[in-house]
DNA sequence: CTATTATAATAGAATTATTCCAAGCTAAGA
DNA sequence: TCTTAGCTTGGAATAATTCTATTATAATAG
């Protein structure tokens, strides 16, 4: 917790409870929550907060740089407390995501056309697949 | 247009004026329309047809494998009527996106706890970059 | 420690994207 | 040509997200 305040403190951002309790439940989290999931937790200890807050905080971090947006699920947005560029591979059947940390940049050249037409900046991989809770819940039923 | 035709004929995808217009507009297309476009062009031609209506055909082509659904853009879904498996770039300041026809996926191993827990089935690479109309646009203001 | 002020939080409305529904319509096969 | 499963439609419903106007408050200066 102190880590999260001195990390804010006095850098323009502030650190009201609402935020707090927000940059607390995020802090070192991998269940890449949607911004309901963020609400819905907030809400137990903070009972007032409104979806609006939670939107513009999250907002307010992606535009810091101190969280991803991640759109591996086209039903909804995910969030991912981790900054640093990663990948992420999705259980189609549960939703479930985990993080992927490799750097494939140097594997991931662009054809010629592209690499004329744009100014490659970054990429991002999203892995589809089946977990393990979902292919023993299928071969049981 | 006979292509068309003859690709769903008597396969159990009912073909009327509706989903043929939709069909003609996405053959060949690369500029991955989003239902709105897809929508806005068709009422052109077919001036009463409905919102419900393309997402019903996009959402049946989707099943049958014809159409890809991409989720690059965190604002909106885009349609891509080639099916088979490649990337795309899009520009992070127009939103332009391409297509990138190369198959990463002998280099896109997944580390050791990912492929224990996941049968990975696929991948799909976004690219982040600016194109060339937007550097020249940024560099002159 | 207090006052000031810029910024954040709130409720609720608005917007946008997408899906659902019930009723009528029609393409395609018999 | 008839039949019917499947499609289309407008409009309502739902869901996700953003906006707005007002109130509250964290941070800084004094």
């Amino acid at each position: 917790m102190e880590k999260i305040i001195n990390r804010y403190k006095g850098k323009g951002f502030k650190l009201t409870p609402q935020r707090l309790a927000i940059l607390h439940y995020l802090e070192g989290n991998t269940d890449h929550p949607t911004a309901e999931d963020i609400y819905q937790e907030i809400r137990k200890k903070n009972p007032t907060v409104s979806f609006a807050t939670v939107y513009n905080t999250v907002q307010a971090l992606r535009d810091r740089g101190e969280l991803l947006e991640i759109t591996i699920d086209p039903e909804r947005k995910h969030f991912d407390p981790n900054p640093q560029p990663h990948h992420h591979i999705m259980c189609t059947n549960c939703g479930k995501i985990d993080d992927i940390f490799i750097d494939y940049s140097s594997a991931l050249k662009v054809p010629e056309n592209i690499s004329d037409e744009f100014q490659v900046l970054g990429n991002h991989v999203d892995f589809y697949g089946v977990c393990k809770g979902c292919r023993a819940r299928k071969t049981n039923n």
